[in-house]
DNA sequence: ATATTGTAAATTGTTAACAATTTACAATAT
DNA sequence: ATATTGTAAATTGTTAACAATTTACAATAT
């Protein structure tokens, strides 16, 4: 079979992403199941590359799953985890932006300014997947920066843990002047004032 | 087909944990390939849960994938990542331990016994494998006791990159030992004791 | 000699059918 | 009434075949 594809991703990835996107901005609520054959349906494909994609979530800590008995929606995190989850949050990504620091270049601020233009259009039209998307990708792209290949798998369920009550978080346009706070520091290289920004960006 | 079997695992657990281990105890090298159809013939199964281990594996940053390219053990972390991912673990588990310590119950301190009894006769052995596994079951069987159910999704990653050059760790017996100390200290119910020894195992 | 193109082999990605397990619930026994 | 057993439906687990992509390398052009 041949299929016309734009973007280069497989199914898998496909699905993950906007079954993340669902848990993430609430559309799908705490404790639901995620049944393989309807989203085969709904999605129009096998159930192969949905099982991948659930599997995958799970081990992001977004969807609890039980043997022979399938996947559901993990329940809200205990508020006592908080404050742990900020501070390892705080402490992975603060370690980041001071090792990227000096291998900054054009590319990844004219990535920054792009996605903060993005974050500011999800936030005006207040569409909550988008926000939750473009947050995440602008913290993302400086833990991928990191050479260690093992420090995104550390960081992705962390983030993940704590993006799960998201609709209780700080005023979001808030967040976006917070994000364009880090990048200024940066293009000014003060570094100090980069990662005590994006310390308390992180709560 | 009827399948006989007496332990209730799935065969993608099965296979997850059997390439985690050769991972771990140093049996697969670092940059080495883990080709589907290879691993399919060597463990009599089918591709399906041969990718869903990898997938698995993938995800908890012990192996790193490329589409359509496969999958290879990952390189050893860099050093300057390590301090980070030892104070990491150690918020995490000493979080962890201070949670439970009200409801530790007769039940889990057996438990610990019988893996102290079998960390001490795999380190007899120079079993690095079967250290390795009852080393992290140790520690893992604390943060899963926390009620959080995503606690454990952010603990494996920052274990498994720890757990990855384990070769050049500190002398095995001292780790039976210290792991012995812990299990003292919870059962006289002195609880900063504990935790500061358990503190000092994560290094 | 070096770069480019074409092609078969190797490998991953996806699908559909079948197997095994769990769930729901009616039928039966106490 | 309550507990147990049996059975069909729903659901997850596994397999084998096929599709798509990547790799290796020979053939060709510069």
């Amino acid at each position: 079979m041949k299929r016309n594809r734009l973007v280069h991703h497989t199914i898998r990835e496909q699905i993950a992403t906007h079954l993340r996107r669902e848990v993430l901005s609430g559309q799908l609520a705490e404790g639901e199941p995620l049944r393989e054959q309807k989203l085969a349906e709904r999605f129009g494909v096998s159930r192969g590359p949905i099982r991948d994609a659930l599997l995958q979530l799970t081990k992001e800590g977004l969807l609890v799953a039980r043997q022979n008995r399938g996947v559901w929606v993990r329940q809200r995190p205990h508020e006592a985890i908080r404050p742990l989850v900020v501070e390892l949050r705080r402490q992975v990504e603060s370690f980041a932006l001071e090792r990227i620091f000096e291998q900054i270049g054009p590319d990844d601020l004219l990535f920054w300014e792009e996605n903060l233009e993005h974050f500011r259009n999800a936030c005006k039209q207040g569409d909550m997947a988008a926000i939750v998307e473009h947050d995440m990708a602008f913290h993302r792209s400086m833990v991928e920066k990191v050479e260690d290949e093992g420090l995104l798998a550390i960081w992705l369920p962390i983030v993940t843990h704590m993006m799960l009550p998201y609709s209780r978080h700080q005023s979001l346009m808030e967040s976006y002047g917070e994000h364009r706070g880090i990048v200024e520091a940066i293009e000014a290289e003060d570094m100090p004032t980069a990662v005590r920004r994006l310390k308390e960006n992180i709560q």
